[in-house]
DNA sequence: AAATCGGGCAACCGCCCAAAT
DNA sequence: TATTTGGGCGGTTGCCCGATT
């Protein structure tokens, strides 16, 4: 079964884009809004595609678009967005508000990518490609799957941002130990994320099968108790390595978050080791220090 | 000054998915 | 239920322009 193509492909101008036919669509859109884009060509005077229409509204033309470079900021949060959800433009675009998936893709193919490459990074996993040991060298690291990893991720950062905001909700109860600004920003920052669609599609995913692994966390070996919510951070119960794992809307019991250092996959024990890789590291990070140091100290 | 090279970016192509029929 | 259609997305291309030779 052949796909009629989108649009009639004779007689319609292609390339790059006048100002007149610019004028023309915006000020269509502005008083009709783009309906059908399908028929948006014709009703406004435009020999193109409605595809193309669609694309010069979206990536150049709509108000809201933020033009100019991208701070050193954004860069940063691309890379951690992209360690998260992968090549996911638009998932990516979506949590930075006038910006485009295609200037999104254009930055990370023009420069994050070779920059993370020149220091080692493999870009796709965002894993060091080589290990230095001081008994046998540069060792290569096996490569994981990035969906595997990008769940993983997830569910670190998801369970990470609940142990905080609880923590914070205790301290917030006591009033004279004021919350320390930058740990607000990043529990709330990936507690949206993970409320929002893009957590959504990934928890769905989760829910029709896909292979689902333990969490990593990064923090050292603790537990605490903060209003009736039991936090535990540390090496994994040999008892739990073996079990499957949740699905991550559903916790053991609604008043425990364990975070281990390390998570398990079925497939593979290498990434067991994941936990201390750059990405999470970067990811964990954020936004609190420039941690885009290490890329600077390299440029 | 001219030719070549390489980077950046806008635009296109084709596939996928969900809604409509 | 099967098929069609439109919108959206990611990968890729090709043009433009500045830097270099």
């Amino acid at each position: 079964m052949g796909r009629a193509p989108c649009c009639e492909k004779t007689g319609l101008k292609r390339g790059p884009w006048t100002q007149e036919e610019d004028e023309l669509l915006v000020e269509y859109i502005k008083k009709n809004g783009h309906g059908s884009w399908r028929s948006l060509p014709k009703l406004a005077g435009l020999l193109r595609c409605g595809k193309s229409c669609r694309l010069r509204w979206t990536n150049y033309l709509r108000p809201d678009i933020k033009r100019g470079p991208f701070s050193p900021e954004e860069e940063k949060l691309v890379i951690q967005l992209h360690a998260i959800l992968g090549n996911r433009w638009a998932a990516i675009a979506a949590q930075m508000p006038g910006r485009t998936d295609n200037e999104i893709k254009n930055l990370w193919n023009t420069h994050l990518r070779k920059r993370l490459l020149s220091i080692g990074i493999d870009p796709q996993t965002h894993e060091l490609t080589t290990i230095s040991s001081p008994l046998v060298g540069p060792l290569k690291r096996p490569p994981a799957s990035p969906s595997t990893r990008h769940m993983a991720q997830w569910e670190s950062a998801r369970l990470e941002a609940e142990a905080r905001l609880s923590m914070e909700s205790s301290i917030l109860l006591a009033p004279s130990t004021p919350l320390p600004p930058n740990k607000k920003t990043n529990t709330d920052y990936f507690l949206r994320i993970w409320h929002s669609e893009v957590g959504n599609s990934f928890r769905n995913i989760n829910i029709k099968g896909e292979k689902t692994e333990k969490i990593a966390c990064s923090s050292p070996a603790s537990q605490a108790s903060v209003s009736g919510m039991t936090i535990e951070m540390g090496p994994k119960p040999e008892t739990e390595l073996s079990s499957s794992n949740p699905e991550p809307e559903s916790k053991p019991d609604n008043t425990s978050i364990h975070l281990y250092a390390g998570f398990t996959h079925s497939s593979s024990s290498n990434e067991v080791e994941d936990s201390s890789d750059t990405a999470l590291q970067l990811f964990f990070d954020f936004p609190g220090q420039n941690d885009m140091s290490f890329l600077e100290a390299h440029f």
